[in-house]
RNA sequence: GCAGGAGUAGCGAAGUGGUCAAACGCGAGGGACUCAAGAUCCCUUCCCUUAGUGGGUUCAGAGGUUCGAAUCCUCUCUCCUGCACCA
């Protein structure tokens, strides 16, 4: 039909009139306001249906207050600090490929000209132009969403009025003592010259890395020390030799007043962890065959050859504890099994032969499932043979994590027989450290790269600033904050206690990256988590910052200080900061009004980062009334059943979304095919569907806008309709999307349909003139431009935006006769089941329909209702009641004093 | 491993002590309309039975509490998510 719905035009056009009549740019005002947030985006390419869950949600309700006459603020910011964009960047600049070619692919959905894109991309070395370039993008897809956002108050992580609020919010974090400085480990790359996240190293998103700590045991070898690293310190009782690699090439360190034999890969990493070691030069004795005196359990080791021993592993050297590490007892066992002349051949004396023949496993652990050793249970029914086998890998992690979590010491090992593995583990490995026997070291948990393939090693960081929400009293108030918060839904609470329970120490700046400089410390730049705690502070003012063309030096700590905290006397502060009086009140008085956040709607994920360090940070700077007031949780975005990724190609961008849907058929389609917590999987073809509900709405509401005349409606009618009135409003006050949308729309359409079928044109005009208005006003908040279209089609002044919400009229509301129009309904079905068994079994058209039913619900039956739906004639009667009772008597048969349909 | 969450019809899901064979949407099948397709409308869609309104077995599995459980308790299995410097 040439009257297809063309969404595309319909919603530019809405948007730009609401742009430019500027209708959601809110300021304060007499009515109630509220205050809505959702997370910004971080600008790392387009935008996707992820993003357009939680914007959609939170306007849909937005739109929902504001007709309910509050005044609403729905402000949007953008995310640009820390590394990945600066990530970006330096692969573009570097000439990574694969990079250029994504953001090309990025830029190209925007920008036609191939010359245009490539010039553009290489800009991208410019961080700031990948800024510059995205950000006015994203703003318009969107707006493109319909969303009724005040985009003054627009901003990104990296402006200035948001770094002078952030180093104002540390600021007061020092004062509170709630920053610290402390040793830490962190990913590194000596290469680069620098701590590595995830985004930084190489399939670390697929596969990621962590920070392993090893235990050095440090074995006496004359004034020397051979150090081992291992991650079973528990394990030392059962040592039987040392293993080195004679392909390796060892070196001797000094170590404070020690000497210290390590691989030389093993001295370039504990580099980078202490800054005690000295490198003295290459060992020039051989090992092969010595002892060493074992830590702890003071026996001599003697010093045996493997192959799997990996310099680039701690040391380079291994302990070995044959009865619990796979590999340990393989290497040993092909050593035992060479012969003499072999053994004679790798350089062994006659004696360090016999001693090595005379080496037994020593079991220490004993598990239900592998008994006391392990390692050799697994080996033998495996049947591994030689140290190369790929499977010792996985035989030796079963083994360590059935010995780690079900393990108990046997009495090989002394004072800790009886104890479980967990917990030896801990007390040996410090009892060892006390003593001296041993050291920490760490590494990555497998071997990396970073982007630009520099090796990853693990590094301590001598003056890592940390903020410390075990600082006393911070959690205290922390809790207390998120019992005054509203959780939607409530279970969630359990969460986040448990969450605010875990947080101890978070590491809060780093050395690179965009972002605020750490105001006591400039060389660090404020970590992109923790710099993002309170930004939604700063809708409140930010458009009057902008207006007012204050600088940077203005946004003092004066300045946020009155501002934010209302210290200090408005004169001195003018004076101080060079902001004009009236400025400063207005300022102030727009943040004491929007303040404090009514509702912040998030994705579930963020709750155990961004929502809890956020409760923090409101929790110790702010008073109790400006506490955020409720969060509610969105879930999952996933496109035909799995997760969006670019190598599935499954992303579904904003701009496919305006391409091919446009705005109102997403939101319904989103909002009504999973509740808000649910997981939200966009399938192309239900899509389409929603895409045509939408269509049927829009065309039945064009209908009723043309066609309503004001007359008579049946009650039921007028009950049904109010009803859902109720049942919507009353979904949508709580948020509960799905199950709005499916009342406003299915609900809706199903009711206009039931009137088609029973009602002459007079009263369906009537009908129409009855529910188009406000009907109109119910989809306002999922469909605003279809609800705008209409309503200028009814000839309405003004937005639909701006209209009041169609409240229902409970005294219209008559449960009884929806209840017995149900009654009649199911009826009709029963009636048509039997004829068309009636028609099949006696193959002509029965004559009549008699429908008997209990006296008390005899009112409910209209037989003219039931004539005119079931298409026959259609008697009703009431059993056991004279008055109703056939009084004819020409109902036929005598009927059984039990209601029925009878049809003959 | 720790923590949080989930497991209901072909699918997405609603249902949190009785009114549940289980709303609603999708899919599938049948029918009406149509030259045809689409749209729309009607019916069916756990199993058995049937001139219908009847019966049976169900809500991951196993126990338990209760007059009564998908809903409360215990255990088990499976799946998802998070576990820190990373946005």
């Amino acid at each position: 039909m040439g009257n297809e719905l063309d969404f595309s035009k319909i919603e530019k056009k809405w948007q730009q009139r609401w742009e430019k009549t500027r209708i959601f740019e809110a300021e304060p005002d007499g009515k109630k306001k509220f205050f809505f947030t959702t997370p910004y985006p971080y600008i790392s390419g387009s935008l996707h249906v992820g993003h357009g869950r939680a914007v959609s949600e939170s306007d849909i309700f937005c739109r929902y207050l504001r007709m309910k006459g509050y005044n609403v603020l729905y402000p949007m910011a953008f995310h640009i600090t820390g590394t990945p964009v600066l990530g970006i960047s330096a692969a573009i600049k570097a000439g990574d490929t694969e990079k250029i070619n994504l953001y090309e692919e990025y830029v190209g959905a925007y920008v036609t000209s191939k010359d245009k894109v490539k010039k553009i991309v290489k800009s991208f070395a410019n961080p700031q132009k990948i800024v510059d370039f995205f950000i006015p993008r994203m703003m318009e897809e969107y707006k493109q969403l319909g969303l009724s956002v005040d985009w003054r108050r627009q901003f990104t992580s990296g402006d200035m009025e948001h770094q002078q609020m952030v180093s104002w919010q540390f600021e007061q974090y020092r004062k509170k003592g709630y920053l610290i400085k402390e040793r830490y480990p962190v990913l590194y790359c000596p290469d680069d010259e620098s701590a590595m996240g995830e985004d930084d190293i190489q399939d670390a998103d697929s596969e990621p890395v962590e920070k392993i700590e090893f235990t050095l045991l440090k074995f006496s070898f004359g004034k020397k020390f051979l150090v081992a690293a291992t991650l079973r310190p528990e394990t030392v009782f059962g040592q039987t030799n040392l293993w080195i690699n004679p392909e390796v090439s060892y070196i001797e360190a000094e170590v404070g007043e020690e000497i210290w034999i390590m691989s030389e890969e093993g001295y370039e990493k504990l580099r980078y962890q202490r800054s005690d070691i000295k490198k003295i030069g290459y060992l020039k004795e051989s090992l092969l065959g010595k002892k060493a005196l074992a830590p702890m359990i003071h026996r001599e080791l003697m010093i045996l050859p493997s192959r799997f021993v990996d310099a680039d592993v701690g040391t380079g050297i291994v302990t070995s504890v044959p009865s619990d590490a796979p590999y340990d007892y393989v290497a040993l066992r092909e050593l035992q099994r060479l012969s003499a002349e072999q053994k004679k051949k790798i350089g062994f004396t006659l004696s360090q032969i016999e001693d090595i023949e005379e080496i037994e496993v020593i079991p220490i652990i004993t598990t239900a499932k592998y008994g006391d050793k392990a390692a050799v249970k697994v080996v033998e029914t495996t049947q591994v043979i030689t140290q190369d086998d790929p499977r010792l890998e996985k035989l030796t992690q079963e083994v360590y994590k059935e010995g780690y979590h079900a393990g108990t010491l046997n009495e090989n090992c002394e004072a800790y027989e009886g104890m479980l593995v967990k917990e030896a583990k801990e007390k040996m490995k410090h009892i060892m450290l006390a003593k001296h026997e041993a050291a920490i070291m760490y590494e990555p948990s497998r071997k990396a790269v970073s982007r630009s393939g520099g090796k990853i090693i693990v590094a301590l960081l001598d003056n890592q600033w940390f903020i410390d929400f075990n600082a006393p009293g911070w959690k205290e108030k922390a809790a207390e904050c998120l019992q005054k918060t509203k959780l939607l839904p409530e279970r969630t609470r359990a969460q986040f206690i448990d969450t605010f329970a875990w947080l101890d120490k978070r590491p809060c700046a780093r050395k690179r990256g965009l972002g605020t400089p750490f105001p006591f410390d400039t060389n660090w730049i404020i970590e992109s988590l923790s710099d993002s705690t309170l930004y939604m502070t700063l809708y409140t003012i930010n458009h009057l910052i902008r207006k007012n063309k204050l600088k940077r030096e203005q946004l003092s700590t004066v300045f946020f200080d009155y501002v934010y905290a209302g210290k200090g006397a408005m004169k001195e502060v003018a004076k101080k900061t060079k902001i004009k009086e009236p400025v400063l009140l207005e300022l102030r008085k727009s943040f004491e009004y929007w303040m404090p956040v009514d509702q912040r709607h998030t994705f579930t994920l963020h709750l155990p980062n961004h929502l809890s360090f956020m409760l923090f940070a409101f929790a110790s700077i702010f008073p109790e009334n400006y506490w955020p007031r409720a969060i509610s949780f969105h879930g999952l975005v996933v496109s035909e059943g799995s997760k969006m990724s670019k190598s599935k190609g499954n992303v579904i961008t904003l701009l496919d979304i305006k391409k091919k849907y446009g705005a109102d058929v997403f939101r319904f389609y989103l909002t009504n095919s999973t509740n808000i917590e649910g997981t939200f999987d966009w399938r192309e073809s239900e899509a389409q569907n929603a895409k045509a509900t939408i269509e049927r709405v829009y065309a039945t509401l064009q209908e009723a806008a043309t066609m309503r005349k004001k007359g008579a409606v049946r009650p039921l009618f007028i009950s049904r309709f109010n009803s859902i009135l109720k049942n919507a409003g009353e979904k949508l006050s709580q948020m509960k999307l799905r199950e709005y949308t499916a009342a406003a729309i299915f609900d809706m359409l199903r009711l206009v349909k039931d009137a088609k079928l029973v009602m002459e044109k007079k009263e369906l005009y009537a009908f129409y003139y009855l529910i188009g208005n406000s009907w109109v006003r119910l989809i306002a908040p999922v469909c605003p431009h279809t609800a705008e279209e209409v309503w200028s089609i009814f000839g309405k002044n003004g937005f639909v935006s701006l209209a009041s919400w169609p409240e229902h009229d409970e005294g219209q509301i008559d449960m009884k006769l929806e209840q017995a129009e149900h009654a009649v309904d199911t009826t009709v079905t029963d009636i048509l089941h039997v004829l068309a068994l009636v028609k099949e079994k006696q193959r002509k058209n029965p004559e009549k329909v008699y429908v008997y039913v209990l006296p008390h619900e005899y009112d409910t039956y209209s037989a003219k209702i039931l004539t005119k739906r079931v298409g026959m004639s259609v008697e009703v009667y009431a059993v056991n009641d004279p008055k109703k009772h056939d009084p004819t008597g020409k109902a036929g048969k005598a009927r059984p004093g039990k209601p029925g349909i009878y049809v003959e």
